[in-house]
DNA sequence: TTCTGGCACTCGTGGCTGATGAGTGCCAGG
DNA sequence: CCTGGCACTCATCAGCCACGAGTGCCAGAA
């Protein structure tokens, strides 16, 4: 077990290392933190450290800078969140008030993330798996030709044309449609299937195959839908770094433009609280050395969505995490209201 | 004027210097070119053109690379537009054959684009300016609340919630929807706002607020999506020039993030044939490094959106508008068919 | 006139060297 | 267990020099 000054010794490497991006040496930490030892003692400590994984030393006789592992003990122990200050959050409530529907509050979010925390900023769109359904429209376009319009409870919209087997008439829609409301709304998307299982054979026989498929093509878009999208913004924050990691910049920038690595990335988010995924911990090679500061977000209690940034393992964790919780939160109260 | 075999040394040069991203000289360019004179007479011709400002010495006695001038000429006089091979066309087709939606199609058309040039691909999204109105929808989610659905002919779908001064019945909505539909189905959004114009007029007095208030969303809507989105891809291409401007990178990714930058990019394409815009020509500075080729697409022989690429100057110009020019034919083609 | 070969000159690049100094490990003594 | 001292390591940087690609110019050939 460490003892309570070489935790100390290790906060104090990680917090010089991340403002002055060098390794950090024993004379020179003794000299900007109160430590009360000399530079020799701080030295033998150091060398435990590095032992124990948490420290690495680029060199023979360089300073030394944190290991994946020292920047999660840094995170599991001896750091907070660092909430933001009145300002900020008046200014994030601000911004995000502004948005006019739903694609424009994660559009915002993302640049107010990235803005805030000056690293790349990722925000999945709220998901639609935990979703209800608010309205289902069917407008005939012609004879045989239906167009099916899909409403949210978040306010997204998604349509699919339909081609019928047969031509429809505007009773039998008009029908389709009261009974189809009816069943699903308020409902959520995994219920829908079970919920309009046998609708189809309380029709006419001869509007049956119609019938059913408007509802495959229902049910094939609530499943497409699910597939959740994700939006990247701040890109430009990369090349802050890159004097740090000029040659990583290039898998991460690959990385990031995978929409699939990301929802993965997002995906072994918890549920609740602020989750910290630093350098190897993060499946994707290419992100192997960049940290992931995300958040699940939502309207309930319940998380709809989740976003977060990426950014250099040497980043400043508890400031992050601070900015991702607050936005996960305020974004999370301006759903609720809408 | 210049003579043809200035014209044939210039084209050396600037094919020379795409291909090894090196300042060219005079023995270099006799080597790999049939040009049938000497070295010396090369360097004379190159005394000229750099007189004339299309070629330029990073420093004295160093090889030539071609300016911003230099590739205009090459573009303008000298390069034509290669061709994609036959097993490309078949690819791009197949590719954007399988979009099931105008996102997908977006999205398709973007990845396709970038890794066909290996550049950034940018790809507006259809305007709706010149588009049509499908059909719009009115839905009654509250007393007096109701969801705004406008369907357009490109497949683009857009809602908006209204908050009226009274409650709606479901006779007026019914009403208001049709004769609202009998009015701008079909028409262009640039002519809805005089078609409907009078409609408040012709409901009951109670309704006049109700319906002028839907009104004003419609047209409001019209207008905001008016405005433009664009999708961008390939920025980790962007690397592989990094060693060419590696202090540039940063400005352009920030450009790029900027939709408005991009949209006013757009702006400037002509309505037919590749446009090639070079280095400077480009208004905003953080893109001076760079040309943009760019070109209209659309369903019909009307352009209704722009697509194109970034690149370094330094580009493969006749592969690139080659790439541009049949993407877009083949998008078009994808949008006539839907 | 126009092209060519030759020649002196420029200047960025890359390899080498030595000084500098930050940082280390170790050890003996408090 | 901490501290001061000491010898050692090694990346960085400035200075230096040789190299060679590339140039401009000029006199002579075509």
């Amino acid at each position: 077990m460490l003892s309570e000054r070489r935790l100390e010794v290790l906060r104090a490497i990680v917090q010089d290392y991340v403002g002055t991006e060098e390794p950090v040496g024993s004379k020179a930490l003794t000299e900007r933190h109160r430590l009360g030892v000399s530079p020799a003692t701080v030295r033998n400590d150091m060398a435990v450290l590095e032992e124990e994984g948490f420290i690495h030393q680029p060199y023979t006789s360089a300073g030394r800078i944190p290991t994946d592992k020292g920047y999660r003990l840094f995170v599991d122990k001896l750091a907070g969140v660092k909430p933001l200050t009145a300002a900020e959050r008046r200014a994030i409530q601000n911004f995000l008030d502004g948005a006019v529907d739903l694609d424009d509050v994660v559009a915002r979010t993302v640049r107010l993330l990235a803005q805030l925390t000056r690293q790349v900023a990722v925000v999945q769109y709220p998901s639609l798996t935990r979703s209800t359904v608010r309205h289902v429209e069917l407008l005939s376009l012609a004879p045989a030709r239906v167009m099916l319009v899909l409403i949210t409870d978040t306010g997204r919209v998604e349509q699919r044309l339909v081609d019928c087997p047969a031509p429809v008439g505007e009773t039998v829609l008009a029908d389709l449609r009261a009974r189809l409301n009816s069943r699903v709304v308020g409902h959520r998307f995994s219920d829908v299937p079970s919920l309009v299982q046998d609708l189809a054979e309380s029709f006419e026989h001869d509007d049956r195959p119609t019938v059913s498929t408007v509802l495959a093509t229902l049910l094939e878009t609530l499943v497409e839908e699910t597939e959740e999208r994700i939006m990247l913004g701040g890109t430009a924050n990369l090349t802050r770094f890159n004097h740090d990691f000029p040659l990583t910049i290039r898998p991460v920038l690959e990385a990031l433009e995978e929409q699939v690595v990301l929802l993965k990335l997002l995906g072994e988010v918890k549920d609740s609280g602020v989750t910290v995924r630093i350098g190897h911990e993060n499946a994707h090679e290419g992100l192997s050395s960049t940290s992931v500061v995300a958040m699940g977000y939502g309207s309930g209690d319940e998380a709809v969505a989740r976003l977060g940034v990426v950014g250099p393992t040497r980043m400043d964790y508890p400031g992050t995490m601070g900015a991702v919780r607050a936005v996960a939160r305020y974004v999370g109260q301006i759903l609720a209201e809408s």
